[in-house]
DNA sequence: TTGTACGCGTTATCAT
DNA sequence: ATGATAACGCGTACAA
């Protein structure tokens, strides 16, 4: 159990080499005999040597590690409801260590763009990796035109200038709209805040599919004040006060279509016999919530792999284009 | 915007003093000149300087980054389903940038003693916070006798050589109890695997508090074969066809509490009705589950201000002792 | 195939 | 209050 730290220096003493030889035994340099590597290896084992990262990265040109943005402003203290966003971040977390960087989880208190660069030039990461893109498109942009290695999920406007990977929201629009119609649904609800690049994508897919009914029908926006279960409750309750009640709801979450089924609950609707609901993300909860929600799904491990792709790509200064993981409705009990 | 990264040397000539100087006067140092500060300051930040934290790394003592590590192996793959280990990172995440510490999100990999020392000695991290404890208890007592800094979220045995911050999880389960004699529960159902130091704490309050009861009872043990929501449908289910079903339950999680409602649903079988159920956690899910699940619950803020508190102690070699956070039962509709 | 010499950017020691 | 110098541990020209 040796208590001291062994250094590079340490070992080429110990193996009587020099310490540019065990460098270049333990990075797997081709110029290294055989014999020599075996040894320097032998010792290094035997004594428990592991080069130290922080040497390593101040000589190298990256860190390895890749800083992830939860978006914790919408995930807040005592506020934090949505499991899909964790979802995602075991999914990427897999998918890092798989090529071996390191994750840093991003400090709660990470908003602006000035911080994310102080991360970058302190030499701490290598760049970013945003869970969640809110309503932050204008400084996604900026930092890209200040050239910080980074990619979103979230929703691709078309014209933006830095890599996203997310559903396809216009997909997942359209088909939850597409259930709408083929039940003939006349008065059409869409959960979330169109402020969100995602979600106006959904909304302009519920739009189109909507289009193709032959009948007329009409669509309403409630907005929910933030991410919390019980604004999304109230904001329904209070919809249901001054208006008929919808009969088919497009929700952006499943957390939120949860909140709704509640609150309607309270007011004697049921799903299917009063209304169609679509949720998204098919959380696992989902498919044990009574009733079992409808919703749209994505493989979040899937996603992280993705992202992580094409973070790598931007570090090495390809330009990736986004892209869109498969979007399917599952259809079960609402 | 200055592509060109700027070094504290490059500080120090555009400042007009020595190098160490710019170091104490970005340092806080107090032996320096309030004008030559502010001149420093100015500088650095007309610039854009940041300190190489590598390099500063390299030369002090603490990295100041604590690896946190989450129980991936019951969280894997596509079977990540309860939420409240990432209310508690969430927690965890907030008291650390507090702290002004860096939170390394642990590969899913790592998992035996000898990784946990390889991350240590590469200087990568100053310790960990290990988020469940699991059956570990063998690993964690290897390593603080290797006096690698760490605490851990989870019971205490009482005669560990670690330092633990969890839930007071013998009086979690003496709560329950109480409830079930209360109510004169005669069939109980404890759903845990007890090999896990917090369930047997739990499993011991809760035997404590049946044993008040002036009548005849009878407790069964499930153990359910891992965390995900389907083995415990699938067990439940199992049980149900070699044997009455159960008049109260006390289960270890609120995901599993409900799966357990669904396995009994399609018995059936509903609470208050036919059976009593208490959860564990009061994940932000439970109050919005249909019916309301009736549980026992945490603050994750308290939990991840107190590990964090406990952990700088480990790290300053005073051997804090581990302590549990309030622990109350919430009653709902189960 | 291996060794010598140096630099990465910072903080600490010591002298002034 | 400030500066000169060394040291942290590693990788890499370049020389041998």
């Amino acid at each position: 159990m040796p208590k001291k730290i062994i250094t590079m220096d340490d070992v080429a003493r110990l193996a009587n080499v020099s310490k540019p030889t065990v460098s270049r035994a333990l990075g797997g340099h081709p110029n290294v005999k055989p014999k020599t590597r075996e040894k320097v290896l032998a010792v290094a084992r035997e004594h428990g040597y592991s080069v130290n990262r922080n040497a390593k990265k101040l000589r190298e040109k990256y860190t390895n590690t890749i800083a992830v943005i939860l978006d914790f402003s919408s995930h807040r203290k005592h506020r934090i409801t949505d499991p899909f966003i964790f979802e995602l971040l075991a999914g990427v977390s897999e998918a890092l260590s798989i090529r071996n960087q390191d994750l840093l989880l991003s400090p709660p208190t990470l908003s602006d763009a000035n911080s994310y660069k102080e991360l970058i030039n302190s030499r701490v990461v290598d760049g970013f990796i945003f869970l969640g893109q809110g309503s932050n498109d204008a400084m996604f942009r900026e930092l890209a035109k200040q050239g910080v290695p980074f990619v979103v999920w979230g929703g691709n406007s078309g014209d933006a200038n830095y890599c996203t990977v997310g559903s396809d929201n216009f997909l997942g629009g359209y088909l939850a709209g597409e259930r709408f119609v083929q039940h003939q649904k006349r008065n059409i609800l869409f959960v979330g805040n169109t402020e969100h690049t995602e979600l106006r994508l959904r909304r302009e897919g519920l739009e189109k599919a909507l289009a193709t009914a032959d009948y007329e029908y009409r669509l309403d926006e409630v907005q929910g004040h933030d991410f919390s279960f019980n604004a999304h409750y109230q904001s329904m309750m209070e919809l249901l006060s001054k208006q008929d009640a919808p009969d088919a709801i497009f929700a952006y979450s499943d957390t939120a279509a949860m909140a709704i089924i509640n609150a309607l609950n309270e007011h004697g609707l049921e799903p299917i016999k009063n209304y169609l609901l679509v949720g998204y993300n098919d959380i696992a909860q989902a498919s044990h919530f009574s009733p079992r929600l409808t919703t749209i799904r994505q493989d979040t491990f899937l996603a992280g792999a993705l992202l992580v792709e094409k973070f790598m790509a931007v570090l090495n200064d390809n330009a990736p284009i986004s892209s869109t993981i498969p979007t399917d409705l599952i259809v079960r009990s609402t």
